[in-house]
DNA sequence: ATGCCTGAAGGGTTCAGA
């Protein structure tokens, strides 16, 4: 199962990318950031031709800014829009939604930007991701308590985990996306037990999912890593491939931000005894590993 | 030169993005 993730900057202006994008990469499940459309003219604008090529879709969507989507054609159930006690600024916005797809709770979001650091608008920011990491615990399980779920979290976090996820730390000190307290807030939501499979599969590589339109930025490749595919360990261990597709921020009239995939395997049929730890971010990467398949 | 692009809403411009 191919799972992406993709903030498309406005799906109206993106339509021209994303149908051709779907077609080539033939995603299973797709989330969406910043669709920029109400739910019912995202249905308007996409459900025929989302139809035609076999996928379910669910959007959680508001008039101008913001609006969040799963697309799925291996299953589409148990919608949930929002989060539970959702912090708004100062109304509840259209950031997060999941579903559960081919056995997996699948969310998509688009955490907000936070502005400049310290402001109203920040303050939102860590306390979204707070109801963000208190509504996954629910679904992954208290890692202690052995009760993991199978669980991604798909999306635009607008934090950089690390200094290795800029193209230059200097550029941004004072800036939102590097500050203490964002990067606290994500350690805590990856702490329940959720790994970075792009970072376990690139350890040491330059990769960045987000590019700013101005200056060149694309092309002399200074950007972030912001955009994160987030697995629990029963879920990441099936992980066979993941990676940025630059292809889809080249050409015209691309999106800021590149897709990033994760290929899993499928799941195992329960008789496989118990599952094997998953690799330590700088040991084997995730797609060196054979589970034994099923039939 | 802290808006260098892009998009939305709406109206001859402003806000938002990271």
């Amino acid at each position: 199962m191919r799972v992406a993730t993709w903030n498309v900057n406005s799906v109206k202006q993106r339509v021209p990318r994303l149908l051709p994008w779907l077609d080539d990469r033939q995603p299973d499940v797709v989330c969406l950031q910043e669709v920029k459309l109400t739910s019912a003219a995202f249905g308007e604008l996409l459900g025929e031709p989302l139809a035609d090529r076999g996928y379910a879709f669910a959007v959680h969507g508001q008039p101008r800014w913001n609006g969040v989507a799963v697309l799925s054609r291996a299953g589409l159930d148990d919608v949930r829009a929002g989060l539970p006690d959702e912090p708004g600024f100062p109304d509840p916005e259209a950031r997060a939604l999941s579903a559960l797809c081919g056995g997996i709770r699948v969310y998509s979001v688009y955490v907000p930007n936070g502005r400049e650091p310290d402001s109203e608008h920040y303050r939102y920011k860590l306390a979204w991701l707070a109801a963000l990491r208190d509504a996954v615990a629910r679904d992954a399980g208290n890692p202690a308590a052995g009760a993991a779920g199978e669980v991604l979290v798909c999306g635009d976090v607008n934090i950089a985990a690390t200094d290795a996820d800029v193209f230059d730390p200097a550029a941004y000190v004072g800036q939102t996306h590097v500050t203490p307290p964002e990067r606290a807030a994500l350690a805590e939501l990856q702490a329940l037990g959720l790994r970075d499979v792009v970072r376990d599969r690139w350890p040491d590589d330059r990769v960045f999912s987000y590019w700013d339109y101005r200056a060149g930025m694309f092309q002399k490749d200074l950007g972030m890593r912001i955009d994160l595919i987030l697995a629990t360990e029963p879920v990441a261990f099936r992980a066979r491939a993941a990676w940025i597709d630059r292809q889809a921020r080249k050409g015209t009239g691309p999106s800021d931000h590149a897709p990033v995939i994760v290929d899993l395997d499928e799941a195992p049929d329960g008789d496989i005894g118990p599952v094997v730890p998953p690799p330590s971010s700088r040991g084997t990467p995730p797609g060196t590993v054979r589970l034994p398949q099923s039939r």
